[in-house]
DNA sequence: TCTACCGGCGTGGTATACCACTCTCGCAGG
DNA sequence: CCTGCGAGAGTGGTATACCACGCCGGTAGA
């Protein structure tokens, strides 16, 4: 027996060490939003040289959380309440799209899986496990589609909106509302209900959406004008 | 002064160079579905160093287009019937959406621009004009409903089943279909019916992805049985 | 003849040196 | 004092050498 899989991340190939790494440390908000990096400081604070460390910072880039500046250099994502916004409102037709397909689809036994998931996290509740298995409720659930472009879809924008959870509660009383929420919602689509779910999943993301941007209208002093901005209408993407 | 933007790539960096070159030739069929490539081979034809060439490969994954073998070696994305069926059904979803939304938001100005387009890909048709641009009508209209996410979804989507065009006709008539099609959906966004938009686009996007299945069931034989597989869900794979 | 070994080659993974560019800051000249 | 220029440092971009690993084929021995 010479390497563990799961807690050994030296036997990982560098390049996902620095991509696991840095996307925790940008999770965690160990790295400010708005923060400058640079490949060779990236380099240094990991250990390791500038390919690993070039290959992650374009996946994370890939991902949001990482920007390019144009003037080259890299910065952390600032958070940008216009995409907040346009976040929340693609992931709520996702998951609306979603959960009626699981309404048709998710067999029993997939259905009290993610039961037993849910009701799990209620209690065992870890803050690195929940982060680090992507087991987030919303990406299970949208599995349950049947449809892998519409769980990876989900799981990029949660991935993406995941850091703001700092910003909010590990308030015991709202992880109990989100569970009866997750909750409700499980037991609508093992009822068959497609509207009553689908109905459900909207409020509940409109719900982390405004809770969202509260705190961080909260935290804006805290996060600086380089952290928070808002990015109107009008970024032209010309092709 | 000295440099063009539109037409000179050389001016662009490697790596940007490799990633569309390599694209246009996956999606031009150039490189046969299921063929493996490799780093180094890929250096020699692009007559490049392996740095860009493992960055645009890294992306080209990311697409869907290209595909890592466990041995070791990259291979061209099969065909994968399953996937085909899958992404489409993710395609209508996500331009329902986007329909939708595009009837409640999109001014008319923008709609009348859109419309310029699909007139004008009516007659002055050029492929190449039509690949490098990013310039899909889908990706257009979901442009129209506001949400970037939205828009660069029905991208992603979009450009990953792009080289099966080749597959079906540069057929005039079907060609007409089609404009026919696009512009009766605008019609229907420009009336603000949202019902009957999404409707007609659900319609649209089964038609073509009807004609795709057909069309790749006819090549079959012609593409091998390395070029179009079929993964079931479960990967149930037969020795 | 069959088998088992082992050496070479091709693969991606990594480290590193060098390049062009830009931005900044200090110093010299007006 | 103000202005402008030039050197230096820091950036990403690229090429390349080296590494470990896995496959495949030839060869020697049973």
């Amino acid at each position: 027996m010479k390497t563990d899989k799961a807690a050994d991340s030296a036997a990982l190939p560098q390049a996902e060490r620095a991509l696991q790494d840095i996307r925790k440390d940008i999770l965690s908000m160990a790295f400010a939003p708005g923060e400058a990096v640079s490949e060779r400081a990236l380099q240094d604070r990991y250990g390791m040289s500038r390919t690993p460390i070039r290959a992650a910072l374009a996946a994370l880039t890939a991902e949001g959380l990482v920007d390019r500046d144009p003037r080259g250099g890299y910065m952390i994502a600032p958070i940008d309440l216009q995409e907040i916004r346009d976040l929340f409102e693609f992931r709520e037709e996702l998951e609306d799209t979603a959960v009626r397909l699981a309404c048709r689809r998710a067999s029993p036994e997939a259905l009290a899986a993610l039961r037993a998931t849910v009701d799990r996290g209620r209690t065992d509740f870890r803050v690195e496990d929940w982060l680090a298995s992507g087991l987030d409720v919303h990406v299970e659930l949208a599995a349950l589609s049947g449809n892998p472009f519409l769980r990876d879809a989900v799981r990029a924008a949660v991935g993406r909106a995941l850091r703001l959870r700092w910003l909010l509660a590990s308030d015991a009383a709202q992880r109990e509302t989100a569970w009866q929420e997750h909750s409700e919602i499980l037991d609508l689509v093992a009822a068959g209900d497609e509207d009553a779910a689908a109905r459900k999943v909207r409020l509940h993301t409109r719900a982390v959406r405004d809770q969202i941007l509260e705190a961080v209208e909260g935290a804006r002093r805290f996060l600086g004008t380089r952290g928070v901005v808002d990015h109107k209408r009008g970024d032209g993407d010309t092709h």
